[in-house]
DNA sequence: AGGATGACGTGCA
DNA sequence: TTGCACGCCATCC
């Protein structure tokens, strides 16, 4: 892996870091807080790394730009993205968390 | 080496 | 409002 990706996927982590707890972010939104707003597909590809627990990032709190769970099957269990969300207190429905809107954690403006 | 793929987002019908 | 096509760019095959 080369050794930009390899910072630009650090970032990532670190940012992911931030997000408080019952709260979520997007991808898109990661990707424009590290300058690569057009990038929010690496930053998807960056999370599928953070499958080690070494870099504690709280991937659950990460999803796309329509609040939908869309990596939840990226986890050893399917189900645990959702209820790693609701032992939060984010309620999920269909795989779209509700109250998206209000739960949103905009790294550029709450930062 | 080159084409397909994808934890995305936006625009348009 | 829902669905689809297209742009992005690192990774995978």
């Amino acid at each position: 892996m080369k050794p930009e990706t390899y910072n630009f996927i650090m970032q990532v982590f670190e940012l992911a870091r931030l997000i408080p707890e019952g709260r979520v972010t997007t991808y898109g939104a990661i990707a424009r807080a590290l300058g690569s707003a057009k990038s929010a597909r690496l930053v998807g590809t960056a999370m599928i790394h953070s499958h080690d627990p070494i870099y504690k990032v709280p991937a659950h709190r990460v999803v796309n730009g329509s609040g939908l769970l869309t990596g939840k099957f990226h986890f050893a269990d399917p189900d645990q993205m959702q209820r790693l969300l609701e032992a939060e207190g984010i309620i999920i429905k269909d795989n779209q968390v509700q109250s998206f809107k209000q739960l949103f954690w905009n790294p550029l403006t709450e930062l």
